[in-house]
DNA sequence: GGGATCACG
DNA sequence: ACGTACGTGATCCCG
């Protein structure tokens, strides 16, 4: 009756969480849903599915975990495991539809993990002559190799595993599978809370086994072994060792509720299985699905499969009718290789643009060559859509090379950024993926020859990039549309886009930096933190790193036995309100904060700015990210310029250093005035900020007057000081317990001045709860300019969580609009000053602030275009006021 | 590679 | 009982 099958046994629990952590959470249905766990799970499942291709699968998984016998016999066991994630417990469900609809039984038994279940199959399909392969994340469950069984251990990822036969594990833990329960029982294991043996850790406990065999060996020879704590440390925790190995030997003999011999791999409905993958619109898992088990894809979601002939760049005809494509399809898609990062260090290594259905792959080297030209002249025609993919990137290598790019018209990254701004990375292959995700077929891609070996790896390269330029063109109109329905087109091709260019030329222009300032800075600081360090030592009675939170803590808390005052994930914390906190209790406190802040200013800016100037022009160029913040901010990286010091004199004297290049150059600094409560007063309309800004009033003198009800005039500059606090907290959707501490007033105190703003600018407060209730409703937040952010943190059955959420929901319209006014601006300005022809530059963009080096004569016309430009940027119901000036270094430029 | 800290708006 | 104001990026330390 032995009935020689191949069984997949697939450890459910461990492989969801495997892939859950394994795979970053930008992965969601365009409806917002988290999908990473079963994108993960099912791209794995495919892969070992193909490569094991077995008669049947089951999927086991954990019983309630207060019931496991190993609960029940060791209460501990697992006790500090944190319960399922709700992100990961919602696709826990999606996991089991899906593995319904392959036919794959689930099986779990109260009392028991997924690993018993899994051992008691494989030892029945063994034991009747079968041979099981088990699919799992969890070592442990490698003690269950044995001939006829093997484990698929998923490694880094998910999709890579590696197979363990008995061999594999010797070889690997030194010791045969059914003795590593004796292992665990030594060593104990800390994801599990199993103690083990204390003292003796993963080493120390293959030698003792290897040597003796088993537990039992070792205990009946305790006597030979060397080193008396050892020795103790064995004697004392016996008891422990056995049952620590108990709890971590699995159970063969679980009960298993299931007909082995009835389950058959492949009894499937195959379209049920696609239509589920594709709307959880995994169209590659689709497509690989078919490709595997054949099928069809529903029409509205198939996965465009695209085949490409590509081009020979030397080839004048073939070029020539290449050309003729991309001016009658009017626009092509461009995708590049770059080496470096930033304008100073980027280097294009190849360019490859793609039709509908033709593609041409460039080397740098072909300069001068017709593919060469024909590439220049359909990058720089106006009448030639281009799409990128990063655009910006790709624009600077290009520009360095000499060559120009007119008729920018798409780039695939900042439209998926605007689809969800909440990614973090927008890769083009996940943008494909997410999609259209078919096939690109390229044809005519030179083949290795015995002569010509080596072109292997370039041919592999260049068909490669050719892919990315026609997912390029394909994904263009794609993602046109899915703008347009989500409304977002204006704000794209009228805002996004030509941003691009425009960052693009201030990262070309750069700033310039006198090198000599952070220098005589960083000598001036590195006196300072000598004669710091000498005095905190002194303080403390010892040596050690003042930068180790770690040893500092143990300096304050343990040797000085200051008072805690606030905790981190890992101990106490040793920040600046702390130290602060401390002032009083040592001076040992004040002389951290000072070393603390020469020590971050030096290492941040003084040492390493002057490093960055680029040796080409001499000037420092920063990278302006358009497609990293959640709510439409721009940021600043390599360096970051919009995080230079001013808050100190000590660290605003780097400020000095950015200075106008050329001279009788200038620098312009225009700033928006207060640009978050105007959006504020705007987008709630409250009549009272309304009123205040219409009248130009000093708003927070105003709110003064309000939450102290003091009448005008006798504000104090500290209940002033008090009401900024305020304003600012409003928009950022503050409670009362943010506000005590921050003003060092009661929690009372707080929620009375929260109380009385709330009812002077009731119409604040009525946006304030329109803004969460929008948000809840349609799962995201918008900006002026139709800019989404979704909120799924409203969703979240953690309060904490969902109040998280509400303070996007009030944050995001506001800072997300500030953002749209300002890149308006932004690209009002440029447009102004390359139609006049100017020769002065914008430079930085600091959130509300743009910088500006200005030529001698311009200095009035720069000042009124930027003014202009700026407060007329959006209508508002409020005036945007500017506030501008011109100096010779940043420095000059003070509130 | 992640956490803590701190620079900015 | 718990955490507690939004958004970034760079640096240092440590396992």
């Amino acid at each position: 009756m032995a009935e020689k099958r191949k069984v997949l046994l697939l450890d459910g629990h461990s492989l969801a969480y495997r892939a859950f952590f394994a795979l970053p959470p930008t992965l969601s249905t365009t409806g917002g849903q988290l999908t990473n766990a079963v994108y993960g799970f099912t791209s794995m499942l495919l892969k070992v599915l193909s490569e094991e291709s077995p008669d049947a699968v089951v999927v086991a998984f954990d019983g309630p975990r207060s019931e496991l016998r190993r609960t029940v016999e060791y209460p501990e066991y697992k006790a500090h495991r944190p319960t399922m994630p709700d992100e990961l417990r919602e696709q826990m469900g999606m996991i089991e539809q899906l593995l319904q609809k392959m036919a794959i039984p689930a099986v779990r038994e109260t009392g028991y993990e997924a690993d018993d279940l899994l051992g008691a199959m494989a030892r029945r399909i063994a034991d009747s002559g079968g041979e099981a392969v088990i699919v799992t994340g969890d070592k442990d469950t490698l003690q269950l190799v044995a001939p006829r069984v093997r484990v698929l251990m998923t490694t880094k990822g998910i999709s890579e595993t590696v197979s363990y036969d008995r061999e594999a594990v010797l070889e690997r833990y030194g010791v045969p599978p059914d003795r590593m329960p004796d292992i665990v029982g030594l060593k104990g294991d800390p994801s599990d809370n199993i103690p083990g043996v204390a003292g003796i850790g993963e080493k120390g406990a293959v030698s003792l086994i290897k040597e003796y065999g088993s537990l039992e060996g070792l205990y009946e020879h305790l006597e030979d072994i060397g080193g008396a704590k050892r020795k103790q440390s064995l004697t004392d925790c016996r008891d422990m060792a056995f049952l620590s190995r108990d709890l971590a030997t699995i159970d063969t003999e679980a009960p298993v509720n299931i007909a082995m011999d009835a389950v058959r791999f492949g009894e499937w409905d195959r379209q049920q299985v696609i239509d589920y993958l594709c709307a959880l619109e995994f169209k590659t898992l689709a497509a690989r699905f078919l490709e595997s088990f054949g099928g069809e894809v529903p029409e509205a979601a198939a996965g465009l499969a695209v085949a490409y002939t590509m081009v020979d760049t030397a080839d004048a005809a073939a070029m020539e009718s290449l050309a003729r494509d991309a001016l009658s399809q009017g626009r092509i898609g461009v995708a590049s290789t770059l080496d470096g990062v930033g304008f100073c260090d980027v280097e294009l290594r190849r360019l490859a643009l793609a039709t509908s259905d033709r593609v041409m792959v460039l080397d740098r080297d072909e300069a001068g060559s017709t593919g060469f030209s024909t590439a220049a002249e359909l990058l720089a025609s106006e009448a030639v859509g281009k799409s990128f993919h990063d655009a910006k990137c790709a624009m600077l290598a290009i520009g360095k090379l000499g060559m120009e790019v007119h008729g920018l018209d798409f780039d695939t990254a900042v439209a998926a950024y605007l689809e969800n701004p909440s990614l973090g990375t927008y890769h083009l292959w996940d943008v494909w993926e997410r999609n259209l995700g078919g096939a690109v077929e390229i044809e005519g891609v030179a083949q290795v020859t015995e002569e010509q070996p080596s072109l292997l790896d370039s041919d592999d390269a260049s068909s490669e990039l050719a892919a990315e330029a026609a997912r390029v063109f394909h994904l263009t109109p794609a993602l046109r549309d899915k703008l347009s329905s989500l409304g977002m087109e204006t704000l794209f091709d009228e805002l996004e886009m030509p941003l691009v260019s425009t960052l693009a030329q201030m990262e070309t222009a750069g700033v310039a930096l006198d090198a000599a300032v952070p220098r005589a800075l960083g000598a001036e600081a590195g006196v300072e933190l000598a004669s710091l360090e000498r005095e905190i030592f002194d303080l403390a009675g010892h040596e050690f790193k003042i930068g180790s939170t770690r040893q500092l803590s143990s300096v304050l808390f343990d040797e000085l036995k200051l008072p805690t005052i606030k905790k981190t994930k890992t101990g106490y914390s040793t920040d600046s309100s702390v130290l602060e906190a401390l002032r009083e209790e040592h001076p040992i406190a004040g002389k951290i904060i000072e070393y603390r802040e020469y020590s971050k200013l030096k290492s941040t800016y003084f040492d390493v700015l002057p490093e960055l100037i680029c040796p080409d022009t001499g000037r420092l160029h920063c990278s302006f990210n358009q497609t990293t913040t959640a709510t439409g901010r721009i940021s600043s990286s390599n360096p970051n310029l919009q995080n230079i010091p001013v808050r100190t004199e000590v660290g605003r004297r780097i400020r000095e250093a950015f200075v106008a290049g050329g001279g009788g150059w200038r620098l312009l600094v225009a700033d928006y005035s207060q640009i978050e409560l105007r959006v504020l007063a705007h987008m709630s309309a409250d009549s009272l900020l309304l009123e205040a800004f219409a009248a130009d009033q000093d708003v927070h003198a105003e709110t003064a007057e309000k939450i102290f009800g003091v009448p005008h005039g006798e504000v104090t500059p500290e209940m002033r000081r008090m009401a900024k606090v305020v304003n600012f907290g409003v928009v950022y959707g503050m409670g009362s317990y943010g506000l005590s501490s921050r003003l060092g007033i009661s929690i009372e105190e707080a929620t009375r001045y929260i109380d009385t703003y709330f009812a002077t600018y009731a119409g604040v407060s009525e946006y304030r709860d329109l803004c969460i209730r929008e948000a809840a409703e349609r799962g995201y937040a918008e900006t002026l300019l139709g800019r989404r952010r979704f909120i799924p943190e409203l969703k979240s059955p953690h309060r904490q969580t969902r109040e998280l959420g509400e303070r996007l929901a009030i944050n995001t319209p506001l800072q997300g609009t500030a953002a749209d006014i300002i890149k308006k601006a932004m690209i009002e300005i440029a447009g102004a000053m390359s139609g006049g022809g100017v020769r002065s530059r914008m430079t930085l963009q600091i959130h509300d602030e743009l910088i500006f080096e200005v030529a001698p004569d311009e200095e009035e016309l720069m000042t009124r275009l930027v003014e202009e430009r700026m407060s007329g940027a959006v209508p508002l119901a409020v005036p945007l006021k500017v506030d501008l000036g011109s100096y010779d270094n940043w420095g000059q430029a003070k509130g």
